[in-house]
RNA sequence: AGAGAGGUGGCCGAGUGGUCGAAGGCGCACGCCUGGAAAGUGUGUAUACGGCAACGUAUCGAGGGUUCGAAUCCCUUCCUCUCUGCCA
């Protein structure tokens, strides 16, 4: 969520931001923002007057009490009565200004950043890295979805058969893979300097709002009704959550948490070939990293997450590239967002496997995440987060391009973490 | 799930109708002391909104109510803890 007071001063470059993603009835939506600020002040004012007014009459009807000149205070009372009549009818409508006000905001995506190009989809994203060779497989070579069938090392029948489709069964090797998986992604971010952490996989309606997917998108949440709670989309969920409320120190910063999670994702709407296999399921597996920073230094710091994601793809020797994503095709809370692809031969496709973004203050505002800064003042922090590494596109991308006559070959890295160094 | 207790500032913790935005402590900041530090000691230190400011208003889990006046009394609700039950 936006700051209003940022949105009054920078009122151009608010709009100039929504261009870029193409949010429609932008200035619309804006002009109704600082109209409904500005009756939610002036009502406060009156408001102010009123009760500082009541306040005062409290005080000597008290006094009069005291020394015992109860027609006087008698007199006071009526006079309180009214002035209470009237504070309540302004309260109202105070709340129903803030209300509006806040209802609007929640509707305003965060505004990107300056290196973001316009744009309305992912054809307009922008390459910007590109590294590693694209094997040259073998004339039989096959998709994933088959190599997982032909070595018995992933069910989707079987995972459509005790939940439904999109919730595959990982045997024998391919399930140790994916542990393997795991357990690497996590040591090296533990090395990097993330403390590994663990947490719940689902979450309240509180930590939904705090970090943007609610309101609006519980259609792409598995909602738990009985109890009310969410089942995490992403550990960013409840790892930023954790900070929600928080005033921390500023010496705090960085603050650095990796956690592995399972996700689970409704994908309403989705659906076609380009979901075969793994390229798209309601439950997988991903390890993230979070970050909260000092405003000052979160872009070197989303700098830093994108060095770190490069090293992990390097190690798994998967061709990959780097994407700044256009303002259309940016999530609603982030300023930036780079999506890492790596190439899944077989498929003759790039598959989106992390995403780092900087949410700057966006999401610190809904989550009041702030630090005292040196001046003794509290500050909003900044968020960022970034995936290291969804595991399922990797696994598909992994079993195309290491696909040999013989079996599918392990990545070097990997095989201390299997204990095999080929699936045949 | 049943019974009980409780939710107060960055943290802990007093406070049962006006003198309470709130004692005391911890932490933090600045100063004194010291060769330097620790200890000791003095002062300061909640947040949000409005206002150039002085200042005003609100906030003691949340929402309602009683009252001229509520942290304090009443109702509703959420959460936490303890015990019992169930269970990995």
């Amino acid at each position: 969520m936006l700051q209003v007071h940022f949105i009054r001063e920078n009122k151009q470059m608010v709009l100039d931001g929504l261009a870029k993603r193409n949010f429609a009835n932008a200035e619309t939506i804006v002009d109704q923002v600082l109209t409904a600020d500005e009756n939610r002040r002036k009502t406060q004012v009156f408001l102010d007057e009123a009760l500082a007014e009541s306040n005062k009459l409290s005080k000597e009807i008290g006094n009069f009490f005291k020394s015992g000149e109860k027609q006087k205070a008698t007199l006071l009372k009526e006079k309180s009565g009214q002035l209470k009549e009237k504070s309540k009818e302004m309260a109202v409508s105070l709340q129903a200004f803030s209300d509006e006000l806040q209802r609007l905001l929640y509707q305003i995506p965060n505004v990107p950043h300056a290196s973001v190009k316009a744009g309305n989809s992912e054809a307009d994203n922008e390459e910007i890295y590109k590294e590693g060779s694209i094997p040259v497989l073998g004339e039989n070579a096959i998709p994933h979805w088959e190599l997982a069938k032909k070595y018995d090392i992933i069910d989707f029948e079987l995972g459509t058969k005790i939940a439904g489709a999109g919730f595959p069964v990982y045997k024998g090797k391919g399930a140790r893979l994916q542990r393997a998986l795991i357990n690497y992604f996590l040591d090296k971010n533990t090395k990097a300097g993330y403390t590994e952490i663990q947490v719940p996989h689902l979450v309240n309606e509180a930590s939904g709002i705090g970090t943007g997917q609610l309101p609006d998108k519980e259609g792409q949440m598995y909602h738990v009704g009985e109890d009310d709670l969410y089942l995490i989309p992403t550990a960013e969920v409840p790892i930023t959550n954790i900070f929600r409320g928080n005033l921390v120190q500023e010496s705090d910063f960085p603050i650095t948490y990796t956690g592995y999670t399972p996700c689970f994702r409704r994908e309403a709407g989705s659906y076609g070939s380009h979901v075969r296999g793994l390229n798209r399921l309601h439950q997988f597996d991903k390890v993230e990293i979070v970050r909260v920073e000092h405003p000052e230094n979160s872009y070197q710091a989303l700098n830093g997450m994108v060095e770190h994601i490069k090293d992990i793809l390097r190690e798994l020797k998967l061709p990959y590239k780097i994407l700044r994503l256009c303002g259309g095709d940016t999530g609603f809370t982030a300023a930036i967002t780079f999506d890492f692809e790596v190439f899944s031969t077989a498929q003759d496709r790039w598959l989106e496997i992390s995403s780092a973004s900087n949410f700057e203050n966006f999401q610190a505002n809904r989550l009041k995440l702030r630090f005292k800064n040196k001046e003794g003042k509290s500050e909003l922090a900044h968020t960022l987060n970034g995936s290291s590494l969804a595991l399922p596109r990797v696994l598909a991308a992994i079993l195309e391009n290491y696909q040999t006559e013989d079996g599918i070959q392990i990545p070097e890295v990997l095989i201390p973490y299997c204990g095999f160094d080929v699936i045949n």
